[in-house]
DNA sequence: TTTAATAACGCAATCGTTTGCGAAAACATT
DNA sequence: AATGTTTTCGCAAACGATTGCGTTATTAAA
């Protein structure tokens, strides 16, 4: 590799290496002539400072770490695109690494951050987790853990989340504007923070409804399973006139079966969504959604890092408010 | 942080440093009592070693840089996943960084990289980048660069790609197959090395073909322009009757067109697409298209990059071929 | 009993920086 | 001229691990 040092510089201009470290970051110390002398040597070498041995040194490693179930979610990668962005201008690195949902991954991963010595920690938890040891171990070690979308229950940790309750609100406002009585909805792993929250108010909501809508709750883990609920309902004779989907996935596999059955939306069905915004633009009539947006989301579990790093220790629970994004599907 | 240090355990065991690390990693110098004292102590206090430290004196990072022109793309995640998977089973860290297709940034990505010596790099360089003096730099450094997907076109640089052409060859068979005559081929940007290898070999395979095909290639860098290509075509009395899409970024375009005129695929207008087999399989009749693999091309990086970081010093340009996967659309 | 061999461990240098403190040199003040 | 200030720099100790080599015990061989 044969990276130049600060000690190679004050060799070959014989002054010391404490001097050519001042230098380089304009130490008032250091005299203009000599500072220009070892910065112009250092530019001419392409001195590059060794994170390695600067973060050894300061105990401020720079490194952000960052765990998601799978990298292979458009929801993710607009969180992780954001949070990019933001620690590269802060000048933090990242450390992505994926816990395909596994407990025992993701505690391997663990440690791997804990190795790499992470000054901070962004964490969307496997749907099956279910002992936190592994965060609280880092939180005790003052290192702060902002956990994202698919959070734990326990209380008093720093949590960023799309504002499930008022997504669901405002999707259970459309609903009940549209007029449509028969209603199927599609929600995740029951096991999820995200599914409680959002079936829990659209539940509630539709339900305190004065007018009598019928509503059908089916869990589906992936698009396949929603496809076939669906394709199974609209074989019913009293099938539904207005679907649900509290995500992406989901709406893919409804998608599916109606475009299968060959329903006309809005027409004979309509189609109402959770969702990050991509898939719901690709079909025509684009879908009617509730827009949980990761690139916002990125945002602000950043600055809530930021703000934990500079010392805050007020435990917080923030989230990202929803919008309605009108299409034709409902 | 109060991480505890090789130091800690050699003070309260009343041994000295050097023996605890040795103890930790079964050095034979050390017996299997005080080995397994060390050992119990060690994990009692939950010792883990400081990357910093033990990098900054074996000079092996284990972290692998990867940049992307940017997150949100379906391709790059897989591809990312699955560099991510080897990478954690083979003990390496991955840092992440994105260039927003900006060369600027993307040297200062480099720097970045450089500074926190990466052992080697994934790079797909942005549309704009002519100039490689910063990739050069880091070769010459003996850290290898392995490009993959978009590419520089110089020779004797490590490359993985996919198989560009053959998917193109795939994808020419296939229309003369479909005894279609009206083709519309939408290309991307034409600076990139993909758009143009694909473009010339499907022009290449179409123009030779003794029968009469009329092809018309479009170019158009996103799905808006894809779109609005697309939808000008199909009002056009002299209609094209089959669209080949080089992306999915260009399919999502033009099947937005094709829907709104309410086209129906296959029978009004065929459709056949390079993808990457998420977007096809959410349109219905599936839409037929060309595989390319990112979960495939990032393995193949990976013991690509593997061999280089054990010595390997030969130049190598690989590809991951293509599968030809059927829909319903032609 | 002496010598040689081996087992078990410690010393100390090293990786490349940062930084508190002291020292010499230059300058300013009486 | 003597003293006090500043400016400008170097020394040396960290940070936490690795490792070649030397040093003791311990055991085996002669």
């Amino acid at each position: 590799m044969n990276n130049t040092t600060l000690k190679q510089i004050a060799q070959t201009l014989g002054c010391s290496i404490s001097t050519v470290s001042r230098a380089l970051k304009h130490h008032p110390d250091i005299s203009i002539k000599t500072r220009e002398k070892i910065i112009e040597l250092a530019n001419t070498l392409d001195y590059e400072p060794n994170a390695f041995a600067v973060h050894l040194r300061t105990r401020n490693s720079k490194v952000i770490g960052l765990m998601v179930p799978t990298l292979s979610n458009y929801f993710y990668e607009t969180f992780i695109a954001s949070v990019e962005e933001e620690s590269r201008k802060n000048g933090y690195a990242l450390m992505i690494l994926q816990s395909a949902n596994d407990p025992v991954i993701e505690s391997d991963n663990l440690k791997l951050f804990r190795q790499n010595r992470v000054m901070g920690l962004f964490a969307c938890i496997s749907a099956h987790t279910h002992h936190l040891d592994g965060f609280t171990k880092m939180i005790e070690q003052k290192i702060p853990v902002i956990f994202f979308d698919n959070v734990p229950n326990e209380l008093s940790l720093n949590k960023v989340c799309l504002a499930d309750e008022h997504a669901a609100e405002l999707a259970a406002n459309a609903i009940i504007q549209s007029k449509r009585k028969n209603i199927v909805a599609l929600f995740g792993d029951p096991g999820l923070s995200i599914t409680q929250k959002r079936m829990g108010k659209l539940n509630a909501i539709l339900n305190q409804n004065k007018e009598s809508i019928k509503l059908t709750i089916v869990h589906a883990v992936n698009s396949a399973e929603a496809e076939r609920a669906i394709s199974k309902n609209l074989s019913t004779k009293n099938k539904a006139d207005l679907i649900f989907c509290m995500s992406d996935e989901l709406l893919i596999g409804a998608m599916k079966a109606i475009q299968i059955k060959q329903f006309s939306i809005p027409d004979q069905i309509a189609v109402i969504a959770i969702s990050n915004g991509f898939v719901p633009k690709l079909y025509y009539p684009e879908i009617t959604y509730i827009e949980t947006s990761g690139y916002k989301l990125g945002k602000l579990a950043f600055t809530h890092l930021m703000a934990c790093l500079a010392g805050s220790t007020a435990i917080q629970e923030l989230t990202v408010e929803s919008i309605l994004v009108k299409g034709g599907s409902i």
